[in-house]
DNA sequence: AAGAGTTTGTGAACGCGTTAACAAAATCGT
DNA sequence: ACGATTTTGTTAACGCGTTCACAAACTCTT
C-alpha cells in the first residue's frame, strides 16, 4: 500500500502539489483563449503547446484533479475550464485588501486583470494622512487603523502590502490580527507570520538580479571564446 | 570519476544551480543589513537566519562560490559581500529598458529600490505617441521606433515588458532585433525568443491566484473539522 | 466486428534541490 | 602543547518535480 498525497481525516484527501497548483491558472487561461477562438475540444499536446508547457506534465498535473479526459479524442474545453476554475477556487471572488498606495499599490488598485482572475481589490488602506480620504481607481484609501474593521467587515482573508520594507512587519502583524490568513508581499523584507497563514513573497529586484547574473556568463564565456 | 558542473572549455567552468542563484540576492541583502549594523563577522547560522533559509542551504549555496568562511569563525561580513556581488554582477550598474510606461511600467520607473542592486532604469519606451515625449521619475519617454537605437546606443541588455499581453510577443520581437538578450515579462501572455535569449516571467495575478487556492482549502478544511 | 489510429492516465526512471550529518580546520582556555 | 569547542565545507540520503514510455480506452474506417 502506498500513501499518495496528504490523506486528511475525513477522506476528502486532495492535496496538489505545490508546482502544479502554481500551473493551474496558466491551464485556465489557455484554455480561455482556446475557448474565445470557438475550439470546443482540444488534446493535451494542443493544451500544453498554448500554456507553453512539456504535454505530458500537462497530463500529470490534471491527473491531479480527476480523469476529465476522454482517450482518444482530449479534453472538452468548457468541461475541463469549470473543473480548473472550480478546483482553485475562481468560482468565486476573492477580495483583497492593499496596504499601502504608493506608487506599487496603485498600479496595482488600478489593474483590471484581477477581475477576470476572480480577485476583486475590496480596499486600500495606507498610513499617511495626506493619502487617506482620497480616491484611487474608484476606491476611497482608508487608514490603517481601520484594517481591522474592514477586514472583518468584508471577510477579506487576501492582504498585499506594497509598503517600505520597515514598515512590512508591523503591517503583516496588523493584517494576521485581523483576521488575513494569506499574504502577498512586495517589500523587500522577511516577514514572520503563525502557522496556517501563507506568505508569498514577490520581488522584483531579485528578479533583474537574477537575469543581470546571466548576463554576466554570457558576456564571460563570448570574452573567453 | 565525477562531472560535477558545466564543465566548460576553458576550464572556468562555474555553473552554480538556478535555485542558488535566486538565494544570493537575498543573502546580499542580509550581509548588506548586518553591515549597518556594523556586524563585521556572521556565522551561517546568523546569516540564514537573517536571509530567512536553512543554515544547511545557505552553505551549501556559498561553496558554489568558492571558500570563503573561515571554520570555527565564520564568514568576513564585508569580504563575503563582495565576493557574492562579484558573482552575481553587482560590481557594475546594468542598464535596462522598460516598454510600456503605463500603471505598472511608471511605478517600475519611479522605484528608487533598483539602484542599490546595480539596477538602473536607462530608458523609458511607449507606442502611445500620447506619452512620447512626456518625463517619468526624470526620464524622457521615448518612440517604440527608437528602441533598437537606444539599445545600441547605451549597449542594454535586459528589457522590461509593462505592456498589455497583446503586444508582447512583438515587443519581445523588437527587443531581441535590437540586441536585448534578458527579458523580465509583466504581461500575461507566453512569449517566444531565441536560443540565448533568458526570458523570465512575473505574473501577479497568479501569485494571488496561489493564495486563494490555499484559501479554499482552509475554508473547505475547517468546514468539514 | 475488427483492426488501425488517437490520446489519455499513470507507473517508473531520472534529475535537481534540500537537509541532515560529519570530518576537517580553525580558535580558545589551560 | 593539547584537548575542548566552534563552525565550515562536503558527502550522502531523501523528497519533490519532470519526463518518458506504454497500456488502457476511445474513435474511425472498412
Ligand atoms: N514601485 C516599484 O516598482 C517597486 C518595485 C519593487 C519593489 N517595490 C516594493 O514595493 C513596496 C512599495 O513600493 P512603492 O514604490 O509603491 O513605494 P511608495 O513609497 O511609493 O509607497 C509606499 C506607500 O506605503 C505607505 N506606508 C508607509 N508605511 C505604511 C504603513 N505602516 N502602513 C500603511 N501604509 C504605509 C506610504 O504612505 C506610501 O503610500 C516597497 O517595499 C518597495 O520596495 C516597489
Ligand atoms: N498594473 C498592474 O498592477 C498589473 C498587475 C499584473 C499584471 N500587469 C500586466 O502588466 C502589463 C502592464 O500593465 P499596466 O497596468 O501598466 O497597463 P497600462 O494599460 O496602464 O499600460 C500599458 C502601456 O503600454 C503601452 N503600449 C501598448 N502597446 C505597446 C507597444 N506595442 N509597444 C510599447 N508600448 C505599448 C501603452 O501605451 C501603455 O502606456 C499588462 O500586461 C498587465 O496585464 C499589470
Amino acid at each position: 500500500m502506498t500513501i499518495l498525497r496528504t490523506p486528511l481525516a475525513d477522506g476528502s484527501a486532495r492535496g496538489i502539489p505545490d508546482a502544479t497548483v502554481a500551473r493551474l491558472p496558466v491551464y485556465l487561461r489557455a484554455l480561455n483563449a482556446l475557448a474565445e477562438q470557438g475550439v470546443a475540444t482540444c488534446s493535451s499536446n494542443d493544451l500544453a503547446e498554448n500554456a507553453g508547457v512539456n504535454p505530458a506534465k500537462l497530463r500529470k498535473d490534471l491527473s491531479y484533479l480527476g480523469s476529465y479526459g476522454t482517450r482518444g479524442v482530449g479534453y472538452d474545453v468548457e468541461y475541463l475550464r469549470y473543473q480548473i476554475a472550480r478546483e482553485i477556487g475562481q468560482t468565486q471572488d476573492w477580495d483583497v485588501v492593499i496596504v499601502g498606495v504608493g506608487n506599487l499599490g496603485s498600479a496595482l488598485s488600478a489593474y483590471q486583470g484581477f477581475s477576470t482572475r476572480g480577485i476583486r481589490v475590496a480596499a486600500l488602506v495606507d498610513a499617511d494622512p495626506k493619502r487617506v480620504g482620497t480616491t484611487i481607481s474608484g476606491i476611497t484609501v482608508s487608514s490603517l487603523d481601520d484594517l481591522t474593521a474592514i477586514v472583518e467587515e468584508r471577510a477579506i482573508s487576501i492582504g498585499i502590502i506594497a509598503t517600505p520594507g520597515e514598515a512590512a512587519q508591523e503591517v503583516a502583524d496588523r493584517l494576521v490580527a485581523a483576521g488575513v490568513t494569506s499574504i502577498l508581499n512586495f517589500a523587500p523584507a522577511l516577514v514572520q507570520v503563525p502557522d496556517g497563514v501563507d506568505v508569498r513573497k514577490v520581488d522584483l529586484s531579485i528578479e533583474l538580479q537574477i537575469l543581470a547574473y546571466h548576463e554576466q556568463r554570457k558576456a564571460g564565456k563570448e570574452a573567453t571564446a
